[in-house]
DNA sequence: TGTAATGATACTATAACAGTATCTTTATGT
DNA sequence: ACATAAAGATACTGTTATAGTATCATTACA
């Protein structure tokens, strides 16, 4: 099990990448050899952060992307949600009850609780909080 | 997302209909009108309770399943880890190293504690506590 | 107006999960 | 003995999420 899928993190890396740089606007072609990943999945990504206000596209000769939020207001928790969806471990509260006492079931309970201290976790994480210890 | 699989979950309610049953022996037949699960994928997770000595079988005209090991003793988390595997939340660590510097990593620190948590929850469980309350 | 960038979108590949089908083996009741 | 009702073993199929590719359209700069 993955909390956290490839376009997740290409999309964290990408973003530490673009802050790192110090660059005004950064293309993917950058990106790309920077990091070593699939371009055009790469692309795809990229594409959903701007849709989605993390990034601010341009377009045209000397395009790329520029961070339209500021790295301590991008939560991991956010890039997960985008990407994934919202974060949850079980499923068996919508689809078919398979459980007989639902209200009452200590599994579910106990869950609920990984399930909470999980988006703790990623509440607490920015791209800023990942850059500033990692240097 | 999902902490806990369809095979790891029918072995779950199906051990705790065995126990409730108070039965010497409980067959598939039974075990499948009791929980309406899909019969053949049933007997292949109780096939495998008995491979790993959770359940004993008995072939054979009214033959069927008994527990081999005590309800207190059966833990959820070793379900887990005979149908899913052992618990993990994050795969980079042996994948191809994506991430820069993998042992500053925040990101991957935080996702450790998680799957620390988890660790701990479910194994504070077992088949006997989730009867407990249950009732 | 050519070119180098992103936008949009449809397609393909892979793997994990979920479930089925079929045949073999074993014990039991008659 | 033997029909029958159980589990054992194993191979197959369907479905979904993830991962990645391919293509064409649009835009802006020089
Ligand atoms: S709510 Fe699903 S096992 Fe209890
Ligand atoms: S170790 Fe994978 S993102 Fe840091």
């Amino acid at each position: 099990m993955n909390l956290i899928t490839r376009n997740t993190d290409y999309a964290i890396r990408a973003l530490c990448y673009i802050v790192k740089s110090n660059k005004d606007i950064v293309s993917v072609k950058e990106l790309v050899e920077g990091l070593k990943m699939p371009r055009p999945f790469l692309r795809k990504v990229l594409q959903e952060l701007n849709k989605k206000g993390i990034l601010r596209s341009y377009k045209g000769k000397n395009g790329g992307f520029v961070l339209a939020t500021r790295p301590e207001n991008i939560y991991i928790s956010k890039l997960i949600e985008i990407f994934q969806g919202p974060i949850k471990l079980q499923e068996h509260t919508f689809k078919k009850k398979i459980c007989p006492e639902i209200k009452s079931c200590v599994l579910k309970k106990k869950i609920d609780e990984v399930e909470n201290y999980t988006i703790l976790k990623v509440n607490s994480l920015s791209i800023a909080s990942l850059l500033k210890t990692g240097k």
